[in-house]
DNA sequence: TGAGCCAACTAGGTTAACCATGTTGGCTAC
DNA sequence: GTAGCCAACATGGTTAACCTAGTTGGCTCA
């Protein structure tokens, strides 16, 4: 399935799963095929698809899930290109919601390891 | 050199280099040092250098010549829109790392503190 | 001296294998 | 029937190895 151009592999499969995504045959919210699936699919090995899917998940069009697989974000999640004023808006509200989240978690630890010391492994 | 944070050491490494660049100690046009040095140098693999080189290439932050080396992108060839793109992409990176951390931990103080019904949930 | 060859070094792409970690569903024992 | 264990499968990270291809500098030979 891939080659001819002289595109990286990884590159071409990058590209394919984005039109998917962006020309709405991937639905926001659904499951990509796993690894294995889309390394069979593409003809192609699994360090591959793992390159490809993760410069998607740098992209921020995917989300991959530990266990369960790689999903395509919401569409509505999703800046448009280029709209970097939206991207820096999102940004803003992660840190928020990152911050406030961090504050209540040091909270709760200052009150749990007075009781309760913790190991100091790394 | 790597490690410590649970941070992949390729994201690490492309974050090094990244404020190296930024901040000066590499300046535009300069090469940096081989990948085999940067494996040495942050007592990684070949391949995590590789890939943390494809970040920053991906980024648009160095241009990867074949044969000659990996050199840093003149400042004035990034268009504003670029850099702030990449600023962008670089804290979004960021941002979901320490989300994905976050989450993490905040499960663990509430498996902690709280009972722990633990395997349960499907 | 000059042309050509060649070895060494570079980035880049691909593959395979291994491990860690997380999820899921089925099986078993109580 | 339920709790717990466990195998299967998922992503993610790392390493090693091999290959291609481009550059460079030194060497040899005419």
């Amino acid at each position: 399935m891939v080659k001819h151009t002289g595109r990286p592999g990884y590159l071409q499969i990058a590209d394919d799963l984005r039109a998917q995504i962006r020309g709405g045959a991937l639905a926001p919210g659904s499951p990509l095929p796993s690894t294995a699936q889309l390394a069979e699919e593409y003809d192609s090995s699994l360090s591959v698809v793992k390159m490809a899917v993760g410069i998607l998940r740098n992209e921020g069009l995917v989300i991959g899930q530990q266990g369960k697989g790689v999903f395509v974000r919401d569409t509505s999640d999703i800046p448009a290109a280029g709209d970097l004023a939206g991207e820096v808006a999102e940004l803003r509200t992660a840190v928020q919601d990152l911050s406030a989240r961090l504050a209540k978690m040091e909270e709760q630890l200052a009150t749990s390891t007075a009781r309760r010391p913790s190991r100091g492994s790394r």
